[in-house]
RNA sequence: GCCGUCUUAGCUCAGCGGUAGAGCACUCGCUUCACACGCGAUAGGUCAGAAGUUCAAAUCUUCUAGACGGCACCA
């Protein structure tokens, strides 16, 4: 068989197909009862995205490690999804509505609205879910779940149920994150920050009844004195005593305001006088609370000052009415002054408005019982065990004990509808349905809340509600939640650990008595080129897909993986290419042994059997072995990037620089006994590797003389033959042969010498000479051994052995490990010269190391306090230097 | 303000108590019959700075400088 002389990525991806219609990625296709499970829930991506470097990521790592589980035998299940996305399908609904009709929700109401979000899903929603195939992710899409699932909303209903039954979920009038451009309240996390560096602040003067005096308040919001219900001083500011409990005169208003006393007030800061305005500032809600203010909203739900505001003031957007206000006190004389202040405003996550505390009524989860859950979780069990542990835990733990309640109701139309409904005195009815609803409320006509839930109350289910759980009065037990769930890991980004992650473990803990998973790898950030996080206004972003045609799935995969657990990185596709040479260095390794396999087949490999075979053969088992191992051992701590380099370097270096070289004429020679034995040793690489690069290991392995379903881990016996399914190699300790390891090193180290030798001295490749190497003897049996490999590899005509170097003065000459020495004569082509300076560089950099262990070997604390072994391990190592320098130094006077 | 991370070869990054590593780029040499997306051989680092702990520090501690992240506050 002959492979084209390239790996193409495109033909290679076209398994995915296969592997699908095999059923494959189902945990279902594992026969073997008894099989231990593993299971990993997918973040679930929003149904309006499309993947991004940062979903690639993530993907790659569950796949590697599904993969990998698979192949180990385990009854593997990744389980995708998608979530509803609350305001951005609802804002692409709205767009599109207005665009293509030039309508407004409100035009074509609720019911129809949502069946138009609904559309709208159906239509574009499942991007991601075809690119995600394209990735290769290994998912299992027979179960699928989107979080508005009729059976995911039945979920999150008995959840909302059960809560506001026990008390943990109410309703209240409190200080909220309102954007006046989405018209919804939004979430603490769901609040960012922005430097303003022109911010002003204003210095207003209030008039204080029967005194000719004022009273001076500074501010970043004037349009908000228009609420005003108080002036505030500390109690023991000297400078206001005598004001406590006198009445203001608020200008444009008509109204009268007290000033109050309240230690919240900071005398050093300002002027020590606080505007108190309830219904627009958290802080002044908590003064107004304590001292019986009226709570006066001026602002409507747009950010326009309402009919509290006063006719001046009506229907002003609230920076128009800002401006307004300080030219009315700069008329009134009432303007103190404006200073320049840098100010931090919060802003809406998505559409960067700036966000207006503002007073109003929604729905909150009470966070005390679920903080205490998730703290006892991560006391009693390490959960979730983060990677990396630093700084995550730390983190984590942190933001727990001082969580404040979760606003979870939402003005939008998307998403689960708050089961609540309301009777016309205004009284509330929680329960599943609306029968329900009105059974409770003694048959009485009930109008549903018209909010839906935050997005991320659903996906706090996700963990649970995707394995069938329904809640109380529908299904808590099924053999999905007996099976898979606690999952054994949740891969995500670091910037959900709270929205997501923590709900997810209180909520799952709560609802399931279960923990939702164990580990928990955080990811890192994709950078651009300029170091700055991948966004559309940068510019900078690097899509995945684009990627994935220019270098292949599987090299985009590798690189993914070949990140630091956790950390960031600058996106470079110079590295890429690394990986997409690597691809292609593989296929050609394949291609070679492939063009000589006539009559050779792949065959297990066979630890008795082996022991018979040339030091090559037991060193490239070895090697292969201790990779199996390191393999192993990196994923089982999510060490990615150290598995990444472990095959990497057994492929490059030890099979194709040496292995392939070591046994090129033996193969190439139509040995099929070494063709087999080289294509057995590639089939355990490949399983090795598949994970990582599902696409070209299945590509190659299904063209290997040889593959069935005979090499499929046990549990899956009968299913059509993929590498797939391979058993995942464990490195069997049998195969480990430090003996033939030792050898190869040696054989090695001399070929690498005289290639240096060859180099330095500037001989032509094409300029075969004779090498003599005096050694002892069992080196002299290992080289003999492997004499024509060493002639082909160092390009010699003649390999002469003995115990001492007889050769002319005229040979250039090197000194091995034990003090093996080697000279390659060269007679009218060495330049005397140069070996002189060649061999003078070389016992320089001998002894600057030996002045190194010198050093440490004469310090007694040393040598009375380190471990005897590496007191020992120095000065052997100081004993073979001194020997290569004493043979170097006779080779340097040898040259005359 | 509080908590935390990073600073290692020209570039991008590993390593995190016992002799400084990789890939790419650079230099030199190769149409060696798998691969120039290749082969061979070099060169390149007082591991940001200072002090400390230790027989031993890139690795632990403290401080300094620079880059950055999270949280809180912001009249």
């Amino acid at each position: 068989m002959e492979l084209a002389k390239a790996f193409d990525p495109n033909t290679a991806e076209g398994w995915y197909k296969t592997w699908e219609e095999n059923g494959f990625f189902a945990p279902e296709i594992n026969e073997d009862e008894t099989s231990p499970t593993y299971s990993i829930v997918i973040p679930p991506p929003n149904v309006t995205g499309s993947l991004h470097m940062g979903h690639a990521l993530q993907h790659t790592l569950m796949d590697v490690l599904a993969r990998w589980k698979r192949m180990q035998g385990y009854r593997t299940l990744w389980l995708p999804g998608t979530d509803h996305a609350g305001i951005s399908v609802q804002r692409k609904v709205v767009e599109q509505l207005k665009k293509d009709e030039g309508k407004s929700p409100i035009d074509v109401g609720r019911d129809e609205f949502v069946r138009r979000a609904w559309k709208w899903k159906d239509q574009y929603g499942n991007t991601i879910t075809t690119q995600m195939r394209r990735e290769g992710a290994s998912v299992d899409w027979s179960r699928q779940r989107f979080t508005m699932d009729e059976d995911l909303s039945l979920a999150v209903r008995s959840v909302f149920v059960a809560l506001y039954d026990e008390g943990n979920i109410y309703r209240g009038l409190r200080i909220v994150n309102w954007c006046p451009k989405d018209k919804t309240v939004l979430s603490d996390l769901e609040v960012k920050e922005e430097t303003k560096k022109d911010g002003k602040l204003t210095y207003l003067k209030y008039p204080v009844q029967g005194t000719d005096r004022t009273i001076t308040v500074a501010t970043t919001r004037p349009e908000t004195m228009l609420g005003d219900t108080a002036v505030a001083v500390n109690p023991s500011d000297e400078r206001y005593a005598d004001l406590i409990g006198k009445v203001v005169d608020l200008p444009l208003t008509g109204r009268e305001i007290p000033i109050i006393a309240d230690e919240y007030v900071d005398a050093e800061f300002g002027t020590g006088a606080v505007k108190i305005t309830p219904a627009h500032d958290p802080n002044d809600y908590l003064v107004g609370e304590r001292h019986g203010l009226e709570q006066l909203l001026v602002m409507d739900d747009a950010g326009k000052m309402n009919a509290a505001a006063g006719t001046d003031f009506e229907g002003l957007d609230r920076f128009e009415a800002r401006e307004k206000v300080v030219a009315r006190f700069d008329e009134l004389g009432l303007l103190e002054k404006v200073e320049d202040y840098e100010i931090t405003l919060p802003i809406c996550e998505r559409c960067k408005t700036i966000v207006e505390p503002i007073l109003s009524e929604q729905w909150f989860v009470k966070m005390d019982e679920m903080r205490d859950i998730a703290l006892d979780v991560m006391r009693s069990e390490g959960v979730p065990h983060f990677f990396p542990q630093v700084p995550h835990e730390k983190v984590y733990t942190n933001w727990l004990e001082n969580l404040k309640d979760w606003t979870i109701s939402r003005q939008l139309w998307w998403g689960h509808q708050i089961p609540a409904w309301y009777d016309d005195e205004g009284n509330v009815f929680v329960a599943l349905t609306e029968a329900e609803a009105r059974t409770k409320a003694g048959g009485k006509e009930l109008r549903q809340d018209q909010d839906v839930l935050d997005t991320w109350f659903s996906s706090g289910l996700w963990a649970f509600s995707t394995f069938g759980w329904t809640g109380e009065n529908g299904v808590t037990e099924t053999p999905d939640l007996d099976n898979f769930l606690p999952t054994d890991v949740l891969v995500t980004g670091r910037d959900i650990i709270f929205l997501w992650v923590s709900r997810m473990v209180m909520l799952t803990k709560k609802f399931t008595g279960k923990i939702p998973f164990g580990d928990v790898v955080v990811t890192g950030t994709v950078l651009g080129k300029d170091g700055k996080p991948m966004s559309k206004s940068r510019n900078n972003g690097v899509d995945p897909i684009e990627m994935f045609d220019k270098f292949g799935v599987d090299a985009t995969r590798v690189y993914l993986a070949s990140i630091a657990t956790g950390a960031d990185i600058k996106w470079n596709d110079l590295l890429i290419e690394t990986y997409r040479n690597f691809a292609n260095k593989i296929w050609n390794a394949t291609r070679f042994c492939l063009l000589n396999s006539d009559n050779a087949s792949i065959r297990p490999l066979d630890a008795a059997e082996a022991r018979s075979m040339a030091a090559a053969d037991r060193w490239i088992l070895s090697r292969l072995t201790r990779t199996s191992q390191a393999v192993n051992k990196a994923l089982e701590t999510y060490q990615y990037h150290e598995a990444v380099s472990l095959l990497y370097h057994f492929f490059w270096d030890d099979f194709c620089d040496w292995y392939i070289e070591l046994k090129k004429d033996e193969i190439t020679s139509g040995d099929a006994d070494a063709s087999s034995f080289i294509l057995s040793v590639l089939e355990q690489a490949l399983r090795l590797l598949h994970p990582f690069m599902p696409y070209l290991t299945e590509e190659l392995w299904q063209k290997l003389p040889g593959v069935g379903r005979g090499l499929h881990n046990p549990a899956y016996a009968n299913a059509e033959q993929t590498i797939m399914l391979a058993d995942f190699p464990k490195g069997d300790r049998q195969f480990i042969d430090d003996i033939a390891e030792n050898e190869i090193s040696a054989v090695i180290e001399l070929i690498t010498k005289i290639r240096n030798i060859r180099a330095e001295m500037n001989i032509s490749p094409s300029i075969k000479f004779v090498v003599h190497v005096a050694g002892s003897s069992v080196l002299r049996e290992i080289l003999a051994a492997n004499e024509e490999q060493i002639l082909k590899l160092a390009r010699a005509s003649k390999l002469v052995l003995s115990t001492a170097l007889v050769v002319p003065k005229a040979s250039a000459k090197a000194v091995l490990s034990g003090g093996t020495e080697v000279a390659v004569p060269l007679e009218g082509l060495i330049d005397f010269e140069k070996e002189r300076g060649r061999l003078q560089t070389q016992v320089e950099k001998l002894g600057i190391e030996l002045q190194r262990l010198d050093r440490q070997l004469s310090n007694g604390n040393f040598v009375e306090r380190a471990p005897v072994e590496k007191v020992r391990e120095l000065r052997e190592r100081k004993e073979e230097i001194e020997q290569q320098t004493s043979a170097i130094k006779l080779n340097i006077e040898a040259l005359g």
